[in-house]
DNA sequence: ACGATCGCTG
């Protein structure tokens, strides 16, 4: 029932004639941009005024101020002041250790983390549960989910206290390391689980595409009572997007709407997004409209979607647009709305001036992260360029931007298709030994590239590999692999490929059934070919 | 101290 389509969409109707383009005059929409640096400043000056006075303030002076940086995320300014302050004499009581746990944990500095725990102990004090889900936290923030569950085992074999966050943060954990199976189980071992859990649980299960069981969390805080709330239904909306039941997604919109509860930025941001990858700009630039109408003010998620798609769709001057319009209402562009732009002139086949947009960003003192770089060096692959791509590449490691799987798998790409077969290997040992593994993009495009290259022996060796370490091949594998194949006259070994890669339970697809047919047109096996058409046709393959 | 939105690889 809650699949229907008949879903009335409440909001859209009423989109208002209101043009978002026009500069706003209105007072709410005129940013009041705080320097976050001066704000900084006069409270490292503050802190010193404190630490050099006759009489030594109390702790909780300090702790203010601390508190304050923390929220302004200056970790590594509050570790250098509580060194100060004890540098001073004045000793930290537990509060300013949990603060500087919470620093260095922020900082991925696990070990001062720790032996700020340890400290406390020698102090005197015993741990809180702040202390321990700041910790386990940590743990969790650098994937270390199994050392956060044994680090809880511990603390509750020593009986120190735990609180309502600390299953929160260990369902989050193994949630977002992609364990939500596990994560369900320890929702499971908990009485009443919070409006949180649910929805970390039900946010997985979407983004791992499994809608049913995403519905059924949600039907069960329904059954038990439990109120959702704005953050529920976002995700919800947000996730049923995703699997591609976008009417769902509106009917979550209407419930919301009809349990008063209001889109927030969030919300308006979701249907931005939606509405574009449906290429309905027009639509998506009149959410815009009727979020400000509602008085919610656009962020600059709220323009990078918009401008995104309308690069989408090629439009580069409608997106010049968003990026005046935004600007006029006060939104500072991000780094990410860099990225877009970037991407959006790659794929209108400008790369001159996504290089000088990438070279804006240096000039602004923008460090541009590991998705921009992987979007440029994928661009310059793609036109040949790889030099200027790999001197890219060595930029990222000196300005502290890690290279992913992407980063590796489009060089790997540009290497092969630019007759570079040995390097792409080496790259290949490369990216493993700096311990990034190859995924089957990864995997697909070297089989791919050894097989146009005429290198079938070092295709199979790596289709070989991946069969070793247990890994499943998918379709864009045997295809490459069976064209390979093909390539090299090899028909009968393609066909007996193809039978275990049905047999499998991996089934073909209309690209499988192209490089076979041909295939066997071209080795004038006619008969077989048109069996192998027919049955293409049987399983309703082409479109 | 736990949850939600935008950009990158075949």
């Amino acid at each position: 029932m809650w699949l229907s389509r008949s879903v009335t969409v409440s909001l859209l109707p009423s989109i208002a004639k209101f043009s978002p383009f026009l500069p706003m005059h209105n007072s709410l929409f005129c940013s009041h941009l705080h320097s976050q640096t001066s704000l900084h400043d006069d409270a490292v000056s503050q802190f010193n005024r404190l630490l050099h006075q006759r009489h030594v303030p109390s702790i909780f002076e300090f702790g203010k101020i601390l508190g304050f940086l923390v929220r302004m995320k200056q970790y590594s300014t509050s570790i250098s002041l509580i060194k100060q302050m004890e540098f001073k004499g004045i000793l930290c009581d537990l509060a300013n250790l949990n603060l500087l746990i919470n620093c260095f944990c922020h900082l991925h500095k696990l070990a001062f983390a720790f032996s700020v725990f340890a400290k406390i102990f020698k102090r005197g004090y015993h741990p809180d549960a702040f202390t321990l889900n700041t910790l386990m936290r940590g743990l969790c923030d650098k994937g270390e989910v199994k050392e956060a569950l044994n680090f809880h085992d511990k603390v509750v074999a020593l009986g120190f206290p735990l609180d309502q966050y600390s299953y929160g943060i260990l369902v989050n954990g193994l949630s977002k390391i992609g364990e939500t199976e596990a994560a369900i189980e320890l929702l499971r071992t908990i009485q009443r689980p919070s409006i949180v859990m649910y929805n970390i649980i039900i946010d997985s299960l979407l983004k791992e595409k499994h809608p049913t069981e995403a519905y059924d969390f949600y039907y069960e805080m329904v059954i038990k009572g439990i109120p959702l709330n704005l953050v529920n239904y976002n995700t919800l909306i947000y996730g049923f997007c995703l699997v591609g039941q976008v009417e769902v997604a509106f009917g979550f919109l209407n419930e919301m709407i009809s349990n008063s509860i209001r889109p927030d930025v969030y919300t308006y941001n979701i249907l931005i997004d939606v509405l574009c990858k449906e290429r309905k700009l027009g639509e998506a630039k009149n959410v815009l409209g009727v979020m400000v109408k509602a008085y919610v003010k656009p962020n600059v998620v709220s323009f990078n979607a918009l401008m995104n798609g309308y690069y989408a769709l090629n439009k580069v001057r409608n997106a010049k647009q968003v990026f005046s319009a935004m600007t006029h209402m006060g939104v500072s562009p991000d780094v990410k709305t860099y990225g877009i732009m970037i991407n959006g002139f790659i794929r209108n086949k400008r790369v001159d001036k996504a290089i000088n947009l990438f070279q804006e960003m240096h000039d602004r003192n923008m460090v541009p992260d590991t998705v921009t770089y992987n979007t440029l060096i994928d661009g310059l692959c793609k036109i040949g360029r790889i030099s200027h791509a790999w001197d890219l590449f060595r930029e990222m490691r000196g300005r502290n931007r890690q290279a992913n799987v992407i980063t590796y798998s489009s060089l790997i790409d540009g290497l092969c298709k630019n007759q570079h077969l040995d390097k792409a290997i080496e790259l290949l040992r490369k990216m493993r030994e700096n311990g990034v593994q190859p995924d089957m993009y990864t995997v697909n495009i070297l089989i791919n590239g050894m097989c146009r290259g005429g290198r079938l022996k070092n295709a199979q060796e790596i289709f070989q590999d991946l069969l070793n370490k247990g890994h499943n091949p998918n379709i864009p594998t045997y295809n490459a692999m069976i064209s390979g194949l093909c390539k090299e006259g090899l028909l009968d070994e393609a066909l007996t490929l193809w039978s275990k890669m049905e047999d499998s339970g991996c089934l073909s697809n209309v690209i499988t059934f192209e490089i076979i047919i041909s295939a066997l047109f071209k080795n004038g096996q006619t008969e077989k070919a048109e069996v192998f058409f027919h049955e293409m046709i049987s399983r309703d393959l082409l479109k």
